[in-house]
DNA sequence: TTGAAAGCGCTACCAA
DNA sequence: TTGGTAGCGCTTTCAA
């Protein structure tokens, strides 16, 4: 009934239909002040006595009305986005990463600004104008060379460059070398050929370094021709099984093969069983990972486990603690080792203990 | 030099480093309003010389200047924000409808707030007020029962409930089935055990309805005793397991097994094999989708093919498409129908014909 | 050709 | 306990 609130009412586009806080002032004959507060939590509403803050839950509630989160982001100065910049999104290893930060970070009500950059260099360059823009309040990077986003703060999964202000979530790699050599070890097997990671993915260098010295730890020699490198980057079989056409072609002195990532894994078995041997009987196969078709692929794909979703999880997580206590100062640099972990399956099996283990 | 803008400067809190129109105002020595003209593009700009132009533009570059999206989204009342509301994303068909969309709408300088639900009604209910607080310009639905969101554009991807202003991107089930079916007939089957899917995917029905009709043309019956239902929604092979298990023990009457998608058809081999079938010599096995590792997959799967990237550049182009001419009438009602292809691969080609393949 | 100013919806400061 | 108001950074009329 105020008129002073039905002139507010009028000055406003209310014919758009959009429910602001000025529609709830002209509604209740509060000012915009006192229902902001109370709506948006403030502690200063604390000081509005319960039966007014019901009233305005009860007409907000009865106009629908939504906070312009654009608005409030403007005036408070963070957006509660997150932006994260990945490869990919359509093959496993990203996808369960993402799976983990998504699920997080919505969860605290964050929403996320994906780049996928597919390895190319002006997507990279262009995701600072564009994270910058959307103002997000964080940034995670997947599998990436290090970008650096002035004071943003930046998380890291898998990123080969450490950096004094970013948290980096690293699988511990000289443990996963260890677990899968000394497996292959323990099996019998002493000569083991190796697929290399193409050279943009980031982990290729430090997986490789990772080998090589579980390698020499265990005795195990690495010659030249037992080695090849995918020429690839693609997340298909394809680049694992022509590396290991190339394998065989230089090579076929070996019993083993330890594969770069699990799909290139698929490809090697495939490529091996084209050329006339069995796996695991002649040959058995160790992939990387751990994706979700591993265990579906028949034979079933021994692997070295990385918990890629929880790797996310704790990426997002992160991201929120150092959202959280943005006044102190600056933390200093984490690195948070994760644990790979061995999945024994049926490429690595000979027949008889596939036939033992499938009885159990 | 102008002290006027000197003030202006320090009005502001340039101690903060963020570039905004005023700094660059207070630099050049011209109102914000011209530098806004030029630095986004406004028609208004063509009546501002050329020099001045260069100026401006030299200086963002220098000083870094950045927009703030946020601050135009809220004026302009656009926010180049895209909602995508879907079930999962670190499974092979969301991720392959994702990876289009983003793609496309990336490229067109639009962002994505997603929203997986996971099938679970509370997240559904909640996207209407995440898009709305985040003022999506248009929402995507993937593979979800339809949600209304107001005016907001609306395109769908596979949904089953068509809505006089929603566009639907849907493949031709009919056809998806006769392809099927006409080609397991040609293989001389005529006893096809049909695994549907779970209730909750929403292309159940119009898949078990076009291939009961498909069947009909075809005078292939299907019995109950062949035909089993996914017991969970979950994205591996073990639901097809399951659904292969409980049906063999219910009839070991049929030659050809048609799944509901990749995933669980190559549960289905498993099972089948775990019988002591084999495949394709005993039991033909189909699938649908044509995710990544249908192909990979040993023995690799023939399927139905949906073109689930171009499906989602569509839907992308579908919503650039109405909101480039939001002015105009609303567009009718439109159903945009996809092509399936059979994709003929090993679990339906005998030993014979295999080796014929292998040797083309 | 350029500038002043209003205002998008919100929050937070300062008064009352 | 409540309200007025400045202002986040931007675009866009309206004037000059």
């Amino acid at each position: 009934m105020p008129s002073q609130s039905e002139s507010a009412e009028s000055r406003s586009k209310q014919a758009s239909g959009v429910v602001s806080l000025r529609t709830l002032s002209a509604h209740l004959g509060l000012s915009v002040a006192a229902i902001s507060r109370v709506l948006s939590g403030s502690p200063a509403a604390r000081s509005i006595p319960p039966a007014t803050q019901e009233r305005i839950f009860a007409a907000a509630r009865e106009l629908n009305y939504r906070p312009n989160l654009l608005a409030r982001s403007l005036r408070r100065g963070q957006s509660t986005s997150v932006g994260v910049l990945i490869p990919d999104m359509s093959e496993g290893y990203s996808a369960h990463v993402l799976a983990g930060i998504e699920e997080t970070l919505s969860a605290a009500g964050y929403v996320l600004v994906m780049i996928t950059h597919h390895h190319r260099e002006e997507v990279l360059a262009k995701s600072e104008r564009i994270f910058a823009e959307r103002a997000v309040d964080a940034v995670i990077l997947v599998g990436t060379t290090l970008q650096l986003y002035g004071t943003t703060p930046t998380v890291t999964v898998s990123c080969p460059d450490p950096h004094p202000h970013v948290t980096n979530i690293v699988l511990d790699h000289a443990r996963a070398a260890e677990l899968a050599l000394r497996h292959l070890h323990g099996l019998g097997h002493r000569k083991i050929a190796v697929i290399k990671g193409h050279p943009v993915s980031s982990d290729t260098e430090v997986r490789w370094r990772s080998i090589e010295r579980a390698a020499a730890a265990l005795g195990l020699p690495l010659p030249p021709e037992r080695v090849v490198q995918m020429d690839e980057e693609l997340q298909t079989n394809e680049p694992g099984y022509r590396a290991t056409r190339k394998l065989l072609g230089q090579s076929r002195d070996f019993s083993a093969v330890f594969a770069f990532n699990d799909v290139s894994a698929i490809g090697a078995v495939a490529a091996l069983q084209d050329a006339g041997l069995s796996v695991p009987e002649d040959v058995s196969v160790m992939g990387f990972d751990d994706v979700a078709f591993a265990r579906v692929h028949r034979p079933s794909l021994t692997t070295v486990r990385q918990p890629l979703h929880q790797m996310g999880v704790m990426a997002a997580n992160a991201v929120l603690d150092q959202l959280s206590r943005s006044g102190e100062a600056h933390t200093a640099a984490v690195e948070v080792v994760v644990e790979p972990e061995l999945m024994v399956r049926a490429t690595t099996m000979s027949a008889a203990v596939c036939a033992v283990a499938a009885a159990a």
